[in-house]
DNA sequence: CGACCGTCTGAGAGCGCTCCCAGCTCGGGC
DNA sequence: GCCCGAGCTGGGAGCGCTCTCAGACGGTCG
């Protein structure tokens, strides 16, 4: 009757017009509909299914401030890590949850430093409401970087001790996991229990060193072996430390691919798992802890769980604008048996 | 002078203020500058950096229709393929042209056709000035979904001959890379060139096969061999023809991961490459390519710069509005000469 | 039967920006 | 010296939506 508005998409007047009602009521039901009566309710609702009105956002963003957008920082060196499951699961579980409350991710792909800037811009441009980034590596200036522009962020992974930003963060009990695979270790009868451990510069690796020295508070240095997270330190590090201490007995590994090195090694070796010597890995990764021979011991942690929490998270911090920032949260491991301990 | 608005972001109404100019003045500047005198465009410029003003972005897509972000429709079974190098490099390329046009990327992550409800909405939405997306499997439902929103797309990928919609595409130049291999392969002299071939309700694994065919016309039946693109696949493919056709001299492979499963078996039989049995592989995967022994021919495809080219189709689609859909692109792939053919 | 109150509804004022158009300035041509 | 036009600039009207606030409506209570 009012306006035709042929191809151009309806607005919430042509609603309000068609159900016959004020644009305000039309933007309550649309809304939710509280306050409105329900003959009015039905009337506005079969206007928009009419018209096949989609509101539109801009315009609500406009007067809202909420954009219904989350900006996903990944930086570079993570992205390689997309071969990682682990990452694609975080990001799974993010997603996910992030439909579940109407929010969209914004993929924020940084190159590097170079990049800083039009991020910074970005975030600072509120194009988004709030920021998920991953904290891996110590050295990483991208926390400082987004502390700066104030957006509300949430981190997977703690971040490393230097930057003093609180900022909450989401992280599996690395330390917890870590203790309760060498405990179970020492249930084992095993006497001689070695760590290979992951990169210094990232904090899981840390906090999983830290679970170890809680269960074995004297444990000898010799039993200590670094590596860097990939099979082939592992397979490195397990061949030194039969070497420098032939009498170890259990070996629990900082994540499950150099795990799976070590498995080789000890392979290779003639060495017998479980029966010489007992192994616990950490993550329980799918691709890897599989096709294992034994099949491997490992540390699960809730990865999909733990992006999931990180958009909760991030929510309370939108919804509580004013308040404290809300506490991080560690989400619990659990010892998957398995053949190898 | 006129408002202090502390806390709040400025906006262009203060910039204009501080400038001594209207806002329409200030809004040319911040969009080029085109029109406006030099000492204005100066004090502009002087006023913005000294407010640290940044355009609401809500506001000004409420006015233009314009969101600067795009889309990347990524179906959950090709997510898994996120650990295929392939599939990231693209994202990446989709990535750096996204930005190098000031626009954002928004993943949506489609898990099953439960979701074509909330993907068709959003899309359909206006959230996005267009979208991007790949075509992997023939069966896939999605194109029809995409096409029935309007949104201006680009596919990765040509799209199965079902799908009649004429959306532009980007692939690479699959039958003449296989043309150019299987070339290569006859003219090192080789009789019996074999074909292991992707899964069949991919279009690129079907090029390949139509290039080899290209070029072997009268190839035999029995030195075409069934694959899937995993590397067990292309192990089992070998064998078989290595059983069926003992004289086989040289062997296309439709990826780079089947050919190096090919290889092995290869090996294991004893059978020398290249002197025994040429092999060509396809895709140019560098965590394949360099690991193989002897090192692989294959064939390069610049998988960054498809992603790239999808960003820029669909660039020229938003453009030109009114016109033709832009015409797909077929990039050029090149032959990589190696140790194995 | 009138005063009062709670519940709904609608008018209207923006949110911050772009862009059309009117108007002003200034230089050049006659 | 005057007129005209080119080149700039500013006023103002929205873009589509939310939200405040006041008014309408219909009961209820004294």
């Amino acid at each position: 009757m009012t306006e035709q508005t042929t191809g151009s998409r309806p607005t919430l007047e042509a609603v309000a017009a068609r159900a016959g009602v004020s644009r305000a009521t039309a933007s309550r039901v649309v809304n939710g509909g509280a306050g409105v009566r329900a003959p009015l309710v039905d009337k506005v609702r079969k206007a928009v299914e009419e018209l096949g009105y989609v509101p539109n956002h801009a315009a609500r963003t406009l007067v809202t401030r909420r954009n219904g957008a989350v900006a996903v920082i990944i930086a570079e060196p993570e992205f390689r890590i997309f071969s990682d499951p682990f990452f694609e699961q975080q990001v799974r579980g993010i997603s996910r949850e992030l439909t579940a409350h109407d929010s969209q991710l914004v993929l924020l792909w940084v190159e590097g430093p170079g990049d800083h800037d039009r991020i910074a811009r970005y975030l600072g441009g509120g194009h988004v409401d709030g920021a998920l980034a991953f904290s891996l590596h110590n050295d990483d200036r991208l926390p400082a970087l987004i502390g700066r522009t104030k957006i509300p962020t949430v981190f997977g992974g703690r971040p490393a001790a230097g930057s003093d930003l609180a900022v909450p963060y989401v992280d599996a009990d690395n330390r917890g996991g870590a203790r309760e695979a060498v405990r179970h270790l020492v249930s084992l009868g095993r006497r001689n229990i070695a760590h290979i451990a992951g990169p210094r510069d990232q904090t899981s690796a840390l906090d999983r060193i830290d679970g170890y020295h809680d269960v074995l508070v004297d444990a000898d240095p010799g039993l200590f072996c670094q590596g860097d997270f990939t099979e082939e330190s592992g397979a490195r590090a397990m061949a030194e430390l039969l070497d420098r201490r032939p009498d170890v007995d259990g070996v629990f590994v900082s994540n499950d691919l150099m795990a799976s090195g070590a498995l080789r090694t000890l392979r290779e070796r003639g060495v017998r798992v479980p029966e010489d010597v007992a192994l616990v890995g950490f993550d329980d990764m799918a691709s890897v802890v599989g096709t294992t021979e034994p099949a491997m011991t490992t540390v699960r942690q809730d990865v999909e769980g733990m992006g999931r929490l990180m958009v909760r998270l991030l929510m309370r911090l939108l919804n509580e604008a004013g308040g404290e920032a809300p506490a991080s949260v560690i989400t619990p491991t659990t010892l998957v048996r398995r053949a190898s301990a």
